[in-house]
DNA sequence: CTTGGAATGTCAACAAGGCTGACGTAAATT
DNA sequence: AATTTACGTCAGCCTTGTTGACATTCCAAG
C-alpha cells in the first residue's frame, strides 16, 4: 500500500499521491471515529460539543472553565451554551475553587460518569480494534504521526496536563 | 511513550489509558489537520464544506452528484447550498452525461483548480512534516490504524474510487 | 407507449454550534 | 481605590447540517 521510500540521506520520498491518501485516511478515519458517541449522543439530546466537555472535564476533574476554553478553542458564550444543559442534566457540577473564588473547577457527577463511560467504551472499541487489526509496530507510528500534526500549542495539551488538581 | 506490550499469543494488550491517548491524539490532530485549510478558506469567505466537495471533485473529474452525496454523506440540500456557490463562482462546472442525461458530471474550472490546490498544498505540507518527523515506519502505522477506524464503507471510498470517469 | 423510478434541483423551516459585541458581577491584584 | 481576571449572559449572526414537500427530466421496463 503506502509506498514510502527512504532515500541514501534517510529523507522520505512522498509523492502527492501518498500525501492526497493520507489527506483522505484522515477524512474518512474521523468519520468513523466520531460516528459511534454520536449515535449514543443523538438517543440522549447532546451533540458532539458535550462529548467533548464530558471527555476532558473527565480527564482532568476540577479543571476551570478558562482551562476549559483553552483546550477546545472554543468561545465562552459557546462552551457556556453546552455546559449549562450540562448542568441542568445533573450531569456536571461546578464547585468554587478554593484559593481563587472566582474559579468554577468542573467534576462530573455520577450520572455524568455514567454518560462518559458510554461514550468512551464506544470509542475505545472502535480504536481497540483498529489497534488490533493494525498491530502495535502501527499503533506507535499512528501516533507519532498525530502528534507530529498537531499544532505545538495543542501538542501541549496533549502531552502535558495535569493529572486531576482538587 | 505508547507502551504496547505484545502477549506470547501476539495479542495487544491495551489500557484504557493508552486507549484515551490514542482518542486524544485523534481530537487534537484533526485541530491542526483542518487549521491550514481553514485560515485559506476564510479568506475567500467558503468553509470546511467546499474544500470536501472541491477535493473530491479534484479527486474524481466527471464525478457525478450522488456518487458525491455517498461520499460525504449528507443531504443533496446540504451539498446543493455549497455546489451552488461554487457555481456561481466559477469554481465548478456541471456537464451533462453522455450516456445518462440526467447527471451532472462535475468538474473543476482552471479558478478551482487554483483553489483547489491552495487548500491542498497547505494541507500536504503539514501532512508531509508531521511524515518527515515522525518517519517511513511511522507511516505505514499511521496509514493502517486509520484505515482500521474507519467504517467498511468508507474504507471502500478510500481504497477503491473510479480514477476520473469521463 | 406509458409508467415507475432515478437523478437532480429547489423552497421552506429548523437546529446545533460556531462567532462577535456588549454588559454585569464578584473576587483578586496592584 | 482602581484595575484586571474569571465567569456568566443577552442578543444576533453565520455555516452547515437536518426534514419534508414538490417539480423536472430522463431512463428503463412492462
Amino acid at each position: 500500500m503506502a509506498e514510502t521510500t527512504t532515500s541514501s540521506e534517510g529523507l522520505l520520498f512522498l509523492t502527492d499521491e501518498q500525501l492526497r491518501k493520507g489527506i483522505e485516511a484522515m477524512f474518512f478515519a474521523y468519520r468513523g471515529f466520531t460516528s459511534d458517541p454520536d449515535r449514543i449522543l443523538e438517543t440522549r439530546d447532546y451533540g458532539r460539543a458535550h462529548h467533548r466537555a464530558v471527555h476532558f472535564i473527565n480527564r482532568s476533574p476540577g479543571l476551570t472553565v478558562s482551562q476549559l476554553l483553552a483546550i477546545l478553542g472554543v468561545t465562552k458564550q459557546s462552551l457556556n451554551r453546552v455546559l449549562r444543559t450540562l448542568f441542568d442534566d445533573g450531569m456536571v457540577e461546578a464547585r468554587v475553587g478554593r484559593t481563587d473564588k472566582r474559579e468554577r473547577r468542573l467534576h462530573l457527577t455520577d450520572k455524568g460518569k455514567g454518560l462518559e463511560r458510554a461514550l468512551s467504551d464506544a470509542q475505545r472499541a472502535r480504536m481497540r480494534a483498529a489497534y488490533r487489526a493494525a498491530g502495535p509496530q502501527a499503533v506507535q507510528g499512528f501516533r507519532a504521526v498525530l502528534e507530529a500534526m498537531m499544532d505545538p500549542e495543542m501538542r501541549r495539551q496533549y502531552l502535558g496536563f495535569k493529572e486531576s488538581v482538587e
